[in-house]
DNA sequence: AATTCTATAATTAGGTC
DNA sequence: TGACCTAATTATAGAAT
């Protein structure tokens, strides 16, 4: 068995990693790197940090000098809370939300989308085309075990992105 | 004004550093390295990452891909729950206040998708064959003008369904 | 998913400005 | 605090376990 030489470390560039074994390689790595050179600052300078990770996964892994828990509570008791920031503001509708929230921030997005879509022209055919894949707009519960599986990994995805939207919408509001 | 020539780099103990001056230096720079080895871990591994950080003199100072805010938010609401510590009050409010937000829904839905999972075995080649319709996985300003229209078309649709499923799940929440 | 190995890329201690 | 310098210490990409 043959081992080939290494040819040590090689220089990538900052952009997301494609190949999805090697990223989660990465990811190991780097996050205890990054646990590491907290806790060096830690002890060096004696300060308290607090850090949390989600995984590719959407696993969560917390470093914290004392508890995350605790840092977490310091800096929300500490945080000036911005009075009316966009941020601010889809925090407490997420605090409050209910049913009715959740239909109202749907609303929202909908509502920005048609406005978004008026902005330019679309091309019947691909839409045509797509509409032989628009499995996902079966009842949830005639589902095959095929699409819940990928219902099950997109969500995550579509989550982070209608949250993103929701927060710019939110700022450009403020602004305006 | 001879210049000595640099010593280069020195090995230190991880230990409280003593001077003061020379503390405060280190902790600037391995601060900023800190946030970068973070970020490029966030787009790198395209993972959300949130660091808090109390400087010598108790100033905070922060890092969030998104919002720190954003970050502390999903891990509350999804963190085990220790049942009774005690010493966190706060947390506890914040996680009653989020019983029923967006977060929580989804988690909820994401639940019963990996329960539904496994009452049967999945065909990989239709989910790899499904991969390749995925572009809503993508940020939603990076769409084009069709997925646009097509999502606009077919969000109604999708958002009945989460509702209605959500309806379920409380109903049989309350009557357990 | 975490760890080991090795050669090399990246960080940073200590200094000056 | 920041930017710059140099040289040595570390972190880590790639491959394999």
């Amino acid at each position: 068995m043959a081992k080939k030489p290494s040819l040590g470390r090689q220089k990538i560039a900052i952009s997301k990693i494609p190949k999805k074994n090697h990223l989660q390689v990465t990811f190991s790595k780097r996050r205890s790197g990054l646990f590491k050179k907290a806790s060096e600052l830690c002890t060096l300078c004696g300060v308290d940090i607090g850090i949390i990770v989600f995984s590719p996964a959407s696993k969560v892994f917390s470093f914290g000098h004392p508890e995350v828990e605790f840092i977490i509570e310091r800096f929300l008791a500490q945080d000036p809370a911005p009075p009316d920031s966009g941020e601010c503001r889809l925090i407490e509708a997420h605090r409050n939300a209910n049913l009715r929230d959740l239909n109202g921030i749907l609303t929202q997005v909908l509502e920005e989308l048609e406005a978004e879509r008026k902005r330019g022209e679309a091309l019947d055919e691909m839409r045509r085309e797509s509409q032989r894949q628009c499995w996902w707009e079966a009842p949830i519960d005639e589902l095959g075990l095929c699409e819940l599986e990928q219902l099950g990994g997109s969500m995550e995805e579509l989550k982070k992105n209608v949250m993103r939207w929701i927060n710019e919408l939110m700022k450009s509001e403020n602004s305006s």
